[in-house]
DNA sequence: CTTGATGCAAAGGATTTGCACAAAT
DNA sequence: ATTTGTGCAAATCCTTTGCATCAAG
């Protein structure tokens, strides 16, 4: 079995998870397809391999909890991609126009939408990213009292 | 009648679409209120002025299509805010880290994931943001042929 | 043989649409 | 009068859930 299955059984087990057929299937999926598909792409490749609509959705649920993929959306549309064995770099600042003060913009949203981003435009450009540097500006909590 | 109302009127009128009471219930909710709203949250607002969530619906795509307002999506729900009268400025680039080539990213998809992140970092924060700037770095289409 | 996983079909929530009626020009 | 807009209810789309059954340890 490819060692990152035997990776994810493990992972899974420790939580008392099976790695079922639907899983494998479903993982190999993300492991042989670069990008991101929304949960019916996904079902369309596997239907013929025993799984439903249903077991897709609680899947991905499954996986997303262990972190071995990520949700990216686009526009209201919600995809799926491999998250685990990818290393993508996430920076987020703000700074203050007026006092100068910068924040470290770090929230998971943020990030969220920052992998959102990657994905699309890696698609829509034909490129490989690999960071984001995301500075925001405008007045901070205090300074915006001022104007 | 608020001069901004009166620019909204003109702009729909010259399209043919009427100035309505519903609309103009909608476009003063969003204009008296900063921020982002679900479509449910304006009807719940405004039901008992006489409109229909059916028609929030509509109105809401109606000033979406003369960029009266925007969608912004944060995980995968969607928010309505005003974007005429705000001058928001995002930049976005791509820089290959090999060939050391930039390209500006400039499609609307990332604008649009770039208001949802202002969006959401103002109400996060508390603070008012007025310019984004997004960098990515990674291996451009050719490049990333050679590794 | 006990716990966890799946399939099916029904339920839910958000959004859209057809149609008859109402309002504006 | 003619065109545009609205409300209502039904339809649609995406996602979740209850329950009986199946499979794995």
């Amino acid at each position: 079995m490819d060692e990152r299955l035997v990776h994810i059984k493990e992972k899974l087990e420790i939580e008392g998870y099976r790695l079922t057929n639907q899983r494998i299937e479903i993982m190999k999926f993300f492991l042989s397809h670069k990008g991101h598909y929304k949960p019916e792409q996904i079902y369309q490749q596997l239907k013929r391999k025993e799984i439903s609509i249903a077991t897709v959705y609680r899947i991905i649920d499954l996986f997303i909890k262990f972190d071995f993929i990520q949700e990216v959306t686009i526009g209201a549309d919600r995809y799926y991609e491999l998250k685990i064995f990818s290393k993508k770099i996430v920076h987020g600042h703000f700074s203050c126009t007026n006092c100068n003060k910068i924040i470290d913009i770090d929230d998971k949203t943020v990030k969220t939408m920052a992998f959102s981003m990657i994905s699309h435009t890696e698609r829509d450009q034909e490129i490989a990213i690999d960071q984001i540097s995301i500075v925001m500006q405008g007045l901070c909590d205090e300074c915006k009292r001022l104007f």
